[in-house]
DNA sequence: AAAAAGGGTTAATTAAAGTTAATGGGCGGC
DNA sequence: GCCGCCCATTAACTTTAATTAACCCTTTTT
């Protein structure tokens, strides 16, 4: 059974996520106290770590650094606030594999989760990168939020990065417009719309490097990313 | 050929759901009365559950729950009328995936059904080699939107692609116009209706390149898609 | 054969998305 | 503290797709 550390002090919200996992066969271990984090760490020894960036005592970049100090190898997973998620850079070289923004939903957290873990195990045994996406001929290294592989490497910015991690994880369904606003800005409203558009417009140029690889339109609901 | 269980009480809904699932390749099990769904579920073993939340006897969250107990994996979606929304959170902690507001469209409904299947893994595609169709001489390659074969390659936009599809899968047999109407926009209304006149006249034109192929009238019934 | 119904075709309209450029806030360097 | 840069946002304008409308043609009904 996949053991999961939880560090989260907002109790409402970590009830519900900690019954979901658990409902999904997680043995999942919540901690509110960013201080006791670590030493919980050590004597449950689990699979992975989602840790809530905001924590009283000590917060969870710290909390990641503590961690990698005895173990370089468990995935960490951070949650951030909105106006947090523009230290995610941060999170990463405290050790943190991967993060995702508040309010997120079950699914986007399970198919985190299990990425992470699928990864993982990959690393261990074959010597995956946990950290680069194969998009295509091209590779996008999460934490450095670099897509190279084309004519140059580009390094992105953060919307950019967000839009390619959701489309790349939607890849080849129709994903609804209001989902992916949703995801990125945190609403649908008139004028995250049309600043969707300035992105996918972004990324299309960045793509062209891969002539396999397109962004398509699906008028009135959404678009389709094909590999 | 994946296997929906749709837990519906409203049946007039219901029933066009359901056709309009299986137009699209779904196989697809209605249950109107709550406490008999579980039951059908452990018979049936479904790739995906649609519950609706307002169910006689049992509700979907408490069914939802029941379904957790034997199989932590399969997708769940429930449709919520949109007075039931502040329910939603406890719907993801009885383990739900994903939700949907009544009234939804098909589009809606079809795009998270799919979304679902891609996120745990499992072909969404019916078929071996789903990819692209043989229509005649020419080739149509779906996820891409694109036909080919003929003087250029062609871009179909979503309702172009969406009617050639259901015209393919329903080759060589009458086609009531009604469900051609139904599948594409939900209903048979007067002014879809002469939408679908204006699409079926596109088709024809991209379809000239293969003088074989040919979109028949029945007039007061519907069409014949002749390969 | 006239009338009506059902479609076909093309054009006009509206709505959605694409593109490019201007604006302005935040941040690091100095 | 001021400058300059980056990048997210806003804005203005263009393009494309979907819908609606108008008018025409063909088949069926009476």
């Amino acid at each position: 059974m996949t053991k999961i550390l939880y560090a989260e002090d907002e109790l409402f919200l970590g009830k519900i996520v900690k019954e979901s996992l658990e409902s999904r066969g997680f043995d999942v271990h919540m901690e509110a106290d960013g201080g006791k984090v670590v030493g919980l760490f050590a004597s449950i020894k689990p699979d992975i770590c989602v840790l809530d960036v905001m924590l009283p005592n000590l917060d969870g970049f710290a909390i990641a650094a503590a961690i990698r100090q005895q173990n370089a190898q468990v995935p960490i997973l951070f949650l951030t606030a909105k106006t947090q998620t523009e230290d995610v850079v941060s999170g990463f070289s405290k050790g943190g594999n991967d993060y995702i923004r508040k309010p997120f939903s079950m699914e986007e957290l399970i198919v985190r989760i299990n990425n992470l873990l699928r990864m993982h195990g990959q690393s261990t045994s074959k010597g995956a990168n946990a950290d680069t996406l194969q998009i295509g001929q091209l590779h996008y290294n999460i934490p450095r939020q670099v897509l190279s592989g084309g004519a140059e490497d580009r390094k992105l910015s953060f919307r950019e990065a967000e839009l390619l991690r959701y489309l790349y994880e939607h890849r080849n369904v129709i994903i609804d417009r209001r989902d992916l606003l949703n995801a990125l800005w945190g609403n649908d409203s008139f004028f995250n719309s049309r600043n969707l558009d300035v992105y996918v417009t972004k990324l299309r140029g960045y793509l062209k490097d891969d002539p396999q690889l397109e962004i398509l339109t699906i008028k009135g609901i959404g678009y389709r990313f094909v590999t």
